[in-house]
DNA sequence: GGCAATCTCCTTTTT
DNA sequence: GGAGATTGCC
């Protein structure tokens, strides 16, 4: 989705308002604190109410947000008046845990969540307030399958042009989160469906009132409930804000509207301090909009901007590459990180035939540096899209490396775990309608008509007692399926819940997934049911994944693993650093993305995304990519648009380049190929 | 005619 | 690996 930037616009700079010359002198508290350095702890310790701190890649942001937390809870405001917001979960654990290890008991009480979590603790603290008494969550799956059920029954869900529920929900979704119109987000991304405008607004009218009906909270409805009743009620603005005195953002540069309309009525109620760089501005198809940063002082008035200019993270060599490629972009990004660590290696780009060379490499550089005594987790793989992570999976299994994928498939999204899961979920609440059909079509002989039929009979019962009477009643559906109803509604534990189902659906599962990793899934039980051990109910442990998710990789039947090298689709990487890291498939048609170009601000974006993946490693920067021949003069034939390759260009003297596409298969080189190889940029042989 | 099994195409990013 | 279309079964 546009995020609605357009070329040559002042990126960023003017609005710093401080030197780091005439600052204040430090107070006596960060004496102790020898790993910050002046800027951060200026920042960490500032007396203004409203700052923004931009910074860098790897200038210490999460650093100092920890700083601010330390210095905030140990002078001025309780630990559990202090609420960190931050991107993912894995963020938040890493932040609270640091500072818990710095001030020990101290810190009891200090909170790091995404904005989600927050929310929804507001609301279950007090869900009155926001009219959500027994409300349940759902995540994007379940949205999904409410569009497609309701664009099914839709007079025109045979015509092409009527958006599928996936682009539906998206246009949706993106509407609500820049506090846009429908209208206006088709004319902008769906013109061509302009023409069945109605039908989409019937569709969206419907998917709401299903909502309403079924008391779910979409994800974007957790914000919208607190954000409208803190706007519309000063007596629960006031209680919101009384729950926190200070609030610290981290990558401001990815809030986005909806985000800003829960913010922005709590001003000067609390205190605000965010950190944000706009050149990592990458959820845009969120409705991030990284004009939030260069407006903070429109926004917020008596605000304070600091800037943190030196990068700790990278070698001189890994940041020029970094400044190189925001130098080639059109927007004036004004970003020139300078290492403070001075110089080290170059980076390096390999180039290969397709992608299952580059990921069977990569498994033996693994190999390599880990021969030579390196941890895998030193070792970072980053991805644009969970899709290309799948040969690099296949080439870490096939060498026995141990891996999370952190992007890829999600506990909560395999279906196995939701096909168990169903069967809870409608015994904890007998009006999830999803859960019934979800649960209903497992078994044998049922299936969307025979399902939904019995939904509908299903409605009028009270409880899930009168549900499996009907059940049992109805001749034509196995039994079995009630006595399992009965059984698991009698277990009080979610575990004990948990066990049951998995034990009753045993056989319709193996059935259903035989020939389909059953092995792999049915040890995912296990674990999953270990984690329902610590929520008190289904829907708890539901909800809590569903906010915050875990990946299927990390769940692990025998004992967690300590040593693995992460694989990590780029977006899920904010924050994240490592000593090596290998960004794959950076190559034409990836970077940007195809499906990009026409759209000036999607390819600044991609550019972005380039960008913060470059700006993760420490020590050593390792570029893959697969570049083919017959693709590549196929894409020639199409106009110059579609030429747009971020690396095209690529300086000799920024890179260490190597070719490795005629080296394995064949030997010795063609001429013809050598010279084909040499007149593509940057794809000069440099041969050992 | 209704439902389920099978085949084929395509694959952005996340809470 | 999933979604949509199509075939095949009762």
């Amino acid at each position: 989705m546009s995020s609605g930037i357009s070329p040559k616009k002042e990126y960023s700079g003017k609005a710093v308002d401080q030197s780091i010359d005439n600052l204040k002198p430090l107070e006596d508290y960060f004496e102790k604190k020898p790993n910050l350095n002046n800027e951060q702890k200026h920042a960490a310790s500032s007396p203004e109410k409203n700052i923004l701190v931009l910074a860098g890649a790897g200038c210490g942001k999460t650093k100092t947000i920890i700083a601010r937390a330390e210095y905030l809870i140990e002078n001025l405001s309780p630990a559990n008046k202090v609420h960190i917001l931050t991107f993912t979960r894995k963020a938040s654990a890493e932040i609270v845990q640091r500072v818990k290890s710095s001030l020990g008991e101290k810190a009891e009480g200090l909170k790091a969540t995404t904005f989600h979590t927050w929310c929804m603790s507001l609301i279950r603290k007090s869900p009155d307030l926001f009219g959500c008494k027994d409300f349940s969550v759902i995540d994007r799956d379940d949205q999904l399958s409410i569009f497609k059920f309701i664009r099914a029954a839709s007079k025109s869900a045979k015509e092409p042009k009527l958006p599928r529920a996936g682009d539906l929900l998206d246009a949706y979704s993106f509407t609500r989160n820049i506090g846009g119109t429908l209208k206006s987000t088709f004319e902008e991304n769906y013109p061509s469906s302009l023409g069945f405008f109605e039908q989409v607004k019937e569709i969206v009218i419907a998917y709401e009132k299903r909502k309403e009906n079924s008391k779910y909270l979409d994800y974007d409805d957790i914000l919208e409930v607190v954000a409208n009743q803190i706007i519309n009620h000063s007596d629960i603005r006031d209680w919101v804000a009384s729950q926190q005195s200070d609030l610290l953002i981290d990558e401001f540069q990815d809030t986005n509207p909806l985000q800003w309309k829960l913010i922005n009525p709590l001003i000067n109620k609390i205190n605000l301090f965010c950190v944000g760089d706009d050149a990592q501005s990458i959820y845009g198809f969120r409705g991030a909009d990284f004009e939030n940063i260069h407006k903070f002082k429109d926004n917020v008035k008596n605000s304070t901007i600091l800037k943190l200019n030196k990068n700790y993270r990278s070698t001189q060599e890994i940041l020029d590459l970094s400044n190189w490629l925001l130098d080639q972009s059109q927007l004036s990004y004004k970003k020139k990180l300078i290492a403070d660590r001075g110089s080290g290696m170059k980076p390096q780009i390999h180039t290969f035939l397709n992608e299952w060379d580059q990921a069977g490499w990569i498994a033996d550089d693994l190999k390599r540096v880990y021969a030579e005594g390196n941890k895998w987790r030193e070792n970072m793989i980053l991805t644009r899209t969970g899709y290309s992570a799948r040969s690099i999976e296949r080439a870490l299994i096939e060498a026995k490396i141990p891996y999370f994928f952190i992007g890829g498939r999600k506990l909560l999204e395999s279906a196995h775990v939701r096909d168990v899961l169903s069967c809870l979920k409608v015994v904890a609440n007998p009006k999830d309608d999803l859960g019934w059909i979800r649960f209903l079509k497992l078994w044998p002989g049922i299936g969307d008509v025979k399902a939904s039929n019995l939904l509908k009979e299903l409605e009028t019962c009270k409880d899930i007692k009168e549900c499996t009477e009907r059940i049992k009643y109805d001749r034509t559906i196995p039994k079995q399926i009630a006595y399992l109803l009965e059984d698991v509604s009698k277990c009080e534990t979610p575990r004990t819940a948990f066990r049951e189902s998995v034990i009753g659906l045993r056989e319709v599962l193996e059935q259903n997934y035989k020939g389909n990793n059953w092995e792999k899934r049915v040890k995912d039980f296990s674990v999953v049911e270990k984690l329902t051990e610590k929520s008190n109910s289904i829907l708890e442990f539901i909800e809590a994944y569903i906010l915050e998710p875990i990946y299927e990789s990390e769940l692990n039947p025998i004992e967690p693993v300590k040593d693995a090298v992460t694989v990590i689709t780029i977006h899920s990487a904010k924050g994240a650093e490592s000593k090596r890291c290998y960004v794959i498939n950076v190559s034409p048609g990836m970077y940007p993305l195809t499906r990009t170009l026409n759209d000036d601000s999607e390819v600044e974006e991609e550019r972005r995304v380039l960008y913060v993946a470059l700006t993760r490693a420490k020590d050593e920067l390792i570029i893959t990519r697969s570049i083919n021949e017959s693709a590549a003069s196929a894409q020639k034939g199409k106009d110059d648009k579609n030429d747009i390759y971020f690396l095209a260009n690529l300086e000799d003297d920024l890179i260490e380049n190597e070719d490795h596409r005629y080296l394995e298969s064949e030997n010795q080189f063609s001429e013809s190929k050598l010279t084909k190889s040499r007149n593509k940029p940057s794809t000069s042989v440099d041969l050992e």
